[in-house]
DNA sequence: CGGCCAACATACCACGGGTATGGCCGGGCA
DNA sequence: TGCCCGGCCATACCCGTGGTATGTTGGCCG
């Protein structure tokens, strides 16, 4: 049996992640410059001290909202991406998947658009790659391997990919209807795949099922 | 004859071009954040007085050095794909000097990386909208009416396309040998467009050159 | 049961964006 | 030429906010 969990251990890792929470929401609503931490610790009833007992800045704290959002993508992508299917139906659930998650926007707004500046480029480029990135380069090198595509050079497409999907994450969401551009982005990207898919009879041997 | 300038617009002009050179640098070296307006206006050898004089804030200022960066690859861009030569060579031609223009820091940084966080999306938008991202678009159309590449959205795809680029960008910018990443993206690009390239025989009229 | 230390609260400092006010000089006017 | 006006800029100051140093409490262990 486990260790008994003392209670002083349960009291701060809730205050901890009630202060995580409230960091995603100011910082998805006001941004990084425009919420203060004064304002983050009011929200989670504590106080300035206690998130400087957890995180040794505001920036920490970021990093912590930003793996919060980040994980919850990931997640949802590993699954998919690991899950039942040829691996093309794989590739193409996470590309929908991910489009979708785009429309969070904590996601967005601290994930995409904030990290970098916020983190540096630098320290956001490494998180990312453990992160959605690696699973859109391990997605598109799943279709290589698989023969499902021409090879094509997969560090460079995948981060155009990414790029691509990034911005286009912002469009969707701030468009007056969300739903009609997210599949029109999503048409123009498959129809991209497709014009590199191999004809079948190219692929090297796939099961009727993955 | 243009009425004779006075002394003290010339002096005016001066110092206000001072801060926003000044500006520039000091965002491209320390970003947004990191920069004190104390520092900008001891640069252009004045005081924050003067900087409160022309601009009517932190914002203002960095907007200013926005339009300077991003009016220096625009018209490098303009003069490109309004010259010689088929739709085709234009338009590569304006994908190998944006490319090339994204390798300048103060552009990167101050225009693709920060611009959209400091100045809200929105605005950042509907400023690109007349600056390099209508390059972008204005390029795609060009070949779509040209009929040198299949009927894609224009749109959408150019929107895709210029996320692509601008977080390729960074990766150019920052990788240990920029030339070749350069060329390995442009390669990747442009094996993209070939891939809805219209069969010569199908384009209305196109002479030898390809 | 007594001390101890993690987990906070409180008080304070420093810095930087923004503002109010004062001074200076070029330039139009009499 | 004298003079004052107004644009141009400097100085002094305020205050919100990130960060720090110190005080306080309550759970756990001996």
């Amino acid at each position: 049996m486990p260790t008994l969990r003392s209670r002083r251990l349960d009291y701060s890792e809730s205050t901890r992640s009630a202060l995580v929470e409230s960091a995603v929401e100011l910082f998805t609503k006001r941004g990084y410059a425009g919420t203060s931490l004064d304002e983050v610790a009011k929200r989670a009833r504590v106080t300035k001290g206690a998130l400087y007992h957890h995180f040794s800045g505001k920036q920490a704290l970021f990093e912590a909202a930003f793996d919060a959002v980040e994980s919850l993508v990931y997640d949802r992508l590993q699954k998919i991406m690991t899950g039942k299917g040829t691996a093309w139906e794989r590739a193409l659930g996470g590309l929908k998947a991910f489009i979708g998650s785009c429309l969070d926007p904590a996601y967005q707004r601290i994930a995409i658009h904030e990290a970098p500046v916020v983190m540096g480029w630098e320290r956001w480029r490494e998180a990312e790659e453990q992160c959605s990135f690696g699973l859109v380069r391990s997605g598109l090198q799943l279709l290589v391997d698989a023969g499902e595509v021409e090879p094509v050079p997969v560090e460079v497409t995948s981060r155009l990919l990414f790029g691509a999907l990034s911005s286009a994450a912002t469009e969707i969401a701030s468009a007056a209807d969300p739903k009609k551009v997210g599949a029109e982005i999503e048409d123009v990207i498959v129809r991209m795949l497709l014009r590199v898919r191999r004809p079948a009879d190219e692929v090297p041997e796939r099961p009727a099922a993955g």
